[in-house]
RNA sequence: GGGCUCGUAGUGAAGCUGGCCUAUCACGUCUCCCUGUCACGGAGAAGAUCGCCGGUUCGAAUCCGGUCGGGCCCGCCA
């Protein structure tokens, strides 16, 4: 059997063939018969007007997966300018239970409803408005990959079983592990800094798992994040590969899916050439005189001030993206490093998307002595821990100057999209009361 | 963890200052009609013990308490 696409239609014009796909849509006029067929490609419309072969569909629902064989012919009034004739039907699966969400029309994302469209994720996501979604962030795995192959990064995949607590902070998943304890990965911050010792420049994108209580429409408890690190490098430097990497997706996505951008009334992308930085005091002098709002002194952005400040920004500076920088010591990681110029600050920037928090940016601590004092004084840690002395090893065997950074994809494909809730850009989400599909 | 909210057919909504609710509408489903639909159209039908438990009342979807399950904001972060 040779299989068309539904997207191949106008180049069969004439030919008897075969297309195979699931029923999207039924629209029964009588003696004339329209059944839309779905497969990977799209959608193709079929017309039936045997009585017998629109009655092997009776009882049939959308989702029954269907062989269809017919002429293709031309004809402008039908959807891509070609459609089949004479339609033989040959059901393969058939689907006689009614699907529990609607499949051929845009459901609802109103944020109450939420619970509906993850509850029933397997057929949800066929709804093409809602795999859409899900096709864009595949291109914005593609344009980061190129990306940083360009840059000269190598790909890894580090595990995602721990022993113990390793960066500390972030609330972790504890599991048995044949009888010890082991953790599930809230990052692949160590991993990551110990290639810099192999490849210089690796990144992966991977899961992570946070087991924060946080219920509101940017956390999860499993999220995917780009992790890249590269050695030799510096601060500035290092926020130009980032902002780098977002002008490279936000250049990409449109370029390849643009029409399901625009399927979500995604809105265009502006960035300026070199996103701005400002110091997060100065942000806190600039929401003030703007809002009345007093956050100076605080020692992190309240979420009002993330969405204000990228308004602010892109009607200023011409950029929807800001790095926050100057970011106080008190509340640095342990393996961040202290500024030189100003010991008072850390090395360290976050990005600032849409007014969401999408990236934590910062150049590393890699001297050894001053990475196990930090590692004891600011975490805590000891540097035997399991947790910790494999880690410390790649330092005492030379590791460079490095900086890295964490972006969260589905953040990002949110905040690409314009859409409510994290969750909406996962798959299959996991926060503090789902465990499920 | 704190605060605020919501729960009505398979789905999305209305009703909710108590009685005209024997619960309304749309989508979907089923039956019939329909030869150019593309959110097809038309006629009809089925489908809900109003999340659950208890209370107040002559009377509760509606008021009160509890409980379970959602959502939003804050804290924390990607």
């Amino acid at each position: 059997m040779t299989r068309t696409l539904t997207k191949d239609l106008s180049a069969h014009i004439g030919e008897t063939i075969t297309i195979q796909g699931w029923l999207h849509k039924k629209r029964l006029l009588g003696g004339l018969n329209f059944i839309t067929l779905r497969d990977r490609a799209g959608l193709a419309q079929n017309l039936i007007d045997s009585k017998d072969e629109v009655e092997k569909l009776r009882g049939l629902q959308i989702g029954t997966v269907l062989a269809l064989t017919g002429v293709v012919t031309a004809d402008e009034r039908a959807p891509g300018g070609a459609e089949l004739h004479d339609v033989t039907v040959e059901v393969l699966v058939p689907v006689t239970a009614e699907s529990p969400i609607e499949i051929d029309k845009p459901l609802d994302h109103k944020s109450e409803n939420l619970d509906t469209l993850f509850e029933n994720r397997a057929i949800g996501l066929r709804n093409i408005r809602e795999s859409n979604i899900f096709k864009i962030q595949a291109t914005i795995k593609e344009s980061t990959r190129q990306y940083f192959a360009r840059q000269e990064f190598t790909e890894f995949n580090s595990p995602k079983l721990l022993p113990g607590a390793s960066e500390g902070g972030a609330e972790v998943f504890t599991l048995d592990y044949f009888g010890k304890e082991a953790t599930l990965a809230q990052s692949g911050q160590f991993y990551k800094q110990i290639m810099v010792g192999v490849f210089e420049r690796s990144y992966e994108i991977g899961s992570t798992y946070r087991a924060e209580p946080s219920a509101t429409t940017r956390h999860m408890t499993e999220y995917l994040t780009i992790d890249a690190e590269m050695g030799f490098t510096d601060f500035q430097e290092l926020l130009g590969t980032v902002g780098g990497l977002l002008k490279a997706v936000a250049t990409d996505v449109w370029k390849t899916r643009e029409a399901e951008l625009k399927s979500w009334n995604a809105q265009p992308i502006v960035l300026a050439d070199d996103i701005p930085q400002i110091p997060l005091e100065e942000i806190h002098e600039l929401y003030f005189k703007a809002t009345n709002q007093d956050s100076r002194g605080e020692k992190d952005m309240r979420p009002d001030e993330e969405k204000w400040i990228t308004e602010y920004a892109k009607k200023n500076l011409g950029s929807e993206a800001v790095f926050v920088t100057q970011w106080p010591v008190s509340e640095m990681k342990f393996y961040h490093r202290k500024s030189v110029e100003n010991p008072e600050h850390a090395e360290r920037a976050d990005l600032i998307f849409r007014g969401v928090e999408i990236a934590t940016i910062s150049m590393r601590e890699n001297r050894y002595d001053v990475l196990v004092e930090q590692l004891k004084t600011i975490a805590g840690g000891d540097p035997e821990a399991d947790g910790f002395r494999y880690y410390l090893q790649a330092f005492k065997y030379g590791l460079p100057v490095h900086g890295g950074f964490g972006m969260g994809l589905e953040r990002l494909t949110q905040k690409i999209i314009g859409l409510n809730n994290v969750k909406e850009a996962s798959l299959f989400p996991r926060d503090i009361n789902r465990l499920t599909p």
